[in-house]
DNA sequence: CATGAATGAGCATTCATTCAT
DNA sequence: AATGAATGAATGCTCATTCAT
């Protein structure tokens, strides 16, 4: 049986894995996370629902691992962005900016993600994006919490300021939800602008 | 029958539809907007699933209501709040502080309205929250619009000003549905703070 | 409580019964046997549904008296047209021109008489339309039994020559079904023709 | 998954159709449409409700699937009956003929068909009795024309003449749904004697 | 490797009926 | 005389999951 920790994966897993997510992503965006029944997105996939069972050991399995698939990828673009900078003010700016980038590049996969995020609990009925570690926003924190000892940006509790900085970023995801193909570049521009002059001193 | 068009309601219908989404409130806390059935919601109620329908035609419209209920009184709070302010500047900041005051005082029934405009799906799959229409943000509408006339406010597209203040609004609500006990107010103080610094110019 | 036995009812109670059948009538023609629950009847009748289950002791008792209303009526109208005959085949003929004519004349309450006997099912699921009793066509069946005796009529068990007549006597109210307004005479006609020379020697 | 409309269907679905269709039929005649409820007709079956489901897509498509196979059947008899006449008069008897001996050979599920027919609805309350199509009739409707043309018919409209011919046939059937044992002979001979001698001129 | 088959728990909703007032 | 309130049983349907092959 294929275990999704498996660390020896043949290239029909793989392969197979990859397809049903990206079914998964399609379906969410044209149904909605709740209408994504094991049989829509088979349907949509060209597979029978066992198939998904087969691959992912569950529904919830397939779900988190399209957040899995997307967000990893979101968190090496904006760590690469925010690695060619030194001084906090402008790491924020471009953590932001590879942020907003890859959303922007990524509608599909950040849309269905977030949807997800919102829309799927956990077994007791917590949604997913009330359970984020500190462990999840690790770059956003070092950032933060050196720009505040170095005294550029204002103090303020680190669960804080992470929950601030999240909330904008996710306005220009929202409007996309709205609309996948939205020019989000105002909200983009804005919501990194409120961002900067929000946290400076 | 009980309708909810009715103009007239009885002493008994007045109380059953209160309690009712007092149940509804509650049990949406509890396990959410998905476990949530009609079922449970009675359960809690002590009621048969059948008195729901009875008093609102159905699941969705007693949720509606619930919203309504919330929505309703939060928005004359927050009136009632800018309207003792005649500057942007002061009414945006007794906005935000109306608002998160509102939520302070109100944490189960906000809690339970927002779980819902996140959760709930029109027929054709929508979201509430993506749904707002610009009436819903009149008041807000005009503080921006008025500060960004008077130069006070740094100058961008109103729905994008609207979206900004508002999840930077939902930071403290989204903690209190992580703990309906916790410590808001370096949240809120913080939202108010950055919301400020980033409106003005 | 008013029961549907009782020989002595006020004047109240037989004004609301008939207002109550009334209604129900219309509410079959509307909607349909189906969907005239006693919340849509009662609303049609202006009343609440507990009344009508005052009056009738249950919808069942309604709606049976909505037939022997309508059933008696017609009764009525058709041994009159055939008491002004003497000789079986002339009787035949004003069975069913009085039987049509009064179709013809009460449309709405002979369409929805149909639909229930057609719909309706008593407690071990029998259709009102298999349970006609010898009694019920008394009239007809002394008809057509002196015309075989005389030898004007066709020799055959009187059950199917009684079925026949029945069959043939409700292809017009059928199409009455169909169109409310439909112009029913050819159907009549050919009705009454197809049956006179089809019992004819 | 099973659809009604796959063009392929594997032995098991075939077979299981079949049974269902079965047990539905068993059903109807056991306690009507009415009380043959998805629960009931599963349990004769001897499968979960959601089987049915599974391969008819809701409980009315089932029934459908009763009735295009029932008289599909009966259509098919029913033209090969009249296809080794050539007169019309020899037709319409030859029609008449095959249509009864069908109906007496195939008791249980031409019985089933008729409670179908009468008792079901469409989505806008009609029963499937007031909805046939001139299609559905058009091998009597050509007897009957073309008689009428040779002047051997008595003239009158086609649907008028369609109505009379169903009805007159339906009288067998219907003794048939008060006792599934009953004799009908004495009901087809008599249905047919009737049926030539008011049709012909 | 992948499927079709089958299930069972759960859901929102309908509705005739009961009953206290 | 009439009602509003409340119920409980039943219904069609959805869907993730299990399993033999």
């Amino acid at each position: 049986m294929a275990s999704s920790e498996s660390p020896s994966r043949t290239f029909t897993e793989t392969a197979r894995r990859a397809q049903l997510i990206a079914a998964a992503i399609t379906t969410v965006n044209e149904i909605g996370y709740h209408r994504a029944s094991l049989s829509e997105i088979a349907q949509r996939a060209g597979v029978a629902k066992s198939a998904i069972v087969y691959y992912f050991s569950s529904k919830e399995a397939l779900l988190l691992s399209v957040l899995e698939d997307v967000f990893t990828r979101l968190e090496i673009a904006v760590a690469q962005a925010v690695d060619a900078e030194a001084e906090p003010p402008a790491q924020l700016r471009a953590y932001a900016r590879g942020y907003l980038s890859y959303v922007d590049g990524h509608r599909a996969e950040v849309t269905a993600g977030l949807e997800i995020v919102v829309s799927h609990r956990t077994e007791d009925g917590t949604p997913l994006y009330l359970t984020g570690t500190e462990e999840d926003s690790q770059v956003l924190r070092g950032i933060l919490s050196a720009g505040m000892d170095d005294g550029v940006f204002r103090r303020m509790p680190l669960k804080v300021a992470v929950a601030l900085v999240e909330a904008l970023l996710d306005v220009p995801t929202t409007e996309l939800q709205r609309d996948l193909n939205a020019n989000i570049e105002p909200f983009a521009v804005e919501s990194v602008e409120a961002l900067m002059k929000g946290f400076t001193v």
